[in-house]
DNA sequence: ATCTCATGTAAAGGGCTTTTACATGAGCAG
DNA sequence: CTGCTCATGTAAAAGCCCTTTACATGAGAT
């Protein structure tokens, strides 16, 4: 009997491959319908099985979402590190790419995004997801050991309460702006534009001499 | 038929007041266990009446989490307008109450936050729910005008920018640090501080002269 | 060639969502 | 008071999802 709706290549009794392609149908799911609209027995549909053949290899649906979200950490600490690219040429430039790195993963990875943030999946119980969330934000918070590096050590702030608080301007602009297509508030500039600015408000506020026209005047 | 585990007060065949009593249970539901394990039938159960009453009151599921985000809103409106309570005595001390009213609704309504920020409700197809939202936005919006409004007219930022920094950073430790029990990562101070130090520093940034201590070395 | 065990299926129980037809009784008109 | 009406609630049912259990298949090892 045929499961699926989608025929990804005929096979036979067995798939084959079905933990990614559960892994890949749950991408597309969650990026149609959030989630919540995510079910178990549709991903099994998608990818041509019954619906109890995910059981073997996650233990419940919960579980398939943290994978998911296990995996967009490592996507995500991947696309960090690479807008970083060791602070290269100068730390400000890099941070910049970084919190643009940041939005545009929100943006067209919506569901690692929500496996990630939003799907209420519960840290403390996965070891491998929480170890990869430390991973991403090792980034961050390495970037801002090298931004704070910068300045004099009697001025200096504590690296880590940097990477926290760059972490959550960034995370609160993703999260109320830069969305998919359920935009949850129109706004009057671009997310990254947002950001930037507030980037460098910071920046001028902790001492450091580069930022320059944070201020300006547009309205 | 008795329906309920709670017997909140007989009743006859008639509830008397359902809608009501739906959404406090929907409040507590969700609270317990996560806008996604809150389901219609069990709010219906909690309040003594059978699986169908509630389409009396509401379209479907999603519009009674609506409507729990409509109120939320609404009480979220109230805690800012009150911790504001018109800039006064200066306005920096009136935006940090401001903060704090922001984390502790996150900390001690964590349903209603939910409800707003989380469920995956979409805004656009609700109108009431939009008119609170920009509600709640506007009290911050107008402590932003009232916050660049004492600046010299050459350096003042834009408040609307302004408005939307705050309301970012402030989003951002909410959720990522100050929800209740479920709180995806430990920090090294309170969220509380976080914030305060991050608001001190990002005022700095717009040449505001009160800010002072924000860089203090505190590890 | 055979065995084994990971992988998949069938079937079933239980729960949730939503609709439809019917029941109740609170409030109002006469 | 009597009787009507309609908002509000119930019962029943169809459809879907989650998850478990017993059984089937066949890929890879021996």
């Amino acid at each position: 009997m045929r499961w699926g709706k989608h025929d990804h290549g005929s096979r036979g009794y067995h798939h084959g491959n079905l933990k990614e392609a559960l892994v890949r149908a749950a991408l597309e799911l969650i990026e149609k319908k959030g989630p919540a609209g995510f079910t178990f027995a549709e991903a099994a549909r998608w990818a041509g099985v019954s619906p109890a053949a995910p059981y073997r290899h996650f233990r419940d649906r919960d579980e398939l979402i943290a994978d998911v979200a296990r995996r967009g950490f490592d996507e995500f600490t991947a696309a960090l590190t690479g807008a970083w690219e060791d602070g290269k040429p100068d730390v400000i430039a890099a941070f910049d790419r970084l919190g643009k790195a940041y939005l545009t993963f929100a943006k067209r990875e919506p569901a690692y995004y929500s496996a990630m943030f939003e799907a209420g999946v519960p840290l403390d119980t996965d070891a491998e997801l929480r170890a990869a969330g430390e991973r991403a934000f090792a980034v961050l918070r390495a970037a801002a050991e090298k931004l704070v590096g910068d300045m004099p050590a009697r001025a200096r702030p504590p690296a880590l309460m940097v990477a926290l608080h760059i972490w959550s301007l960034t995370h609160g602009i993703a999260s109320l702006f830069s969305r998919g297509d359920a935009a949850r508030r129109t706004l009057p500039m671009a997310p990254e534009e947002l950001l930037e600015a507030a980037f460098l408000i910071y920046l001028r506020g902790l001492g450091l001499p580069s930022a320059s026209g944070a201020t300006d005047d547009r309205d």
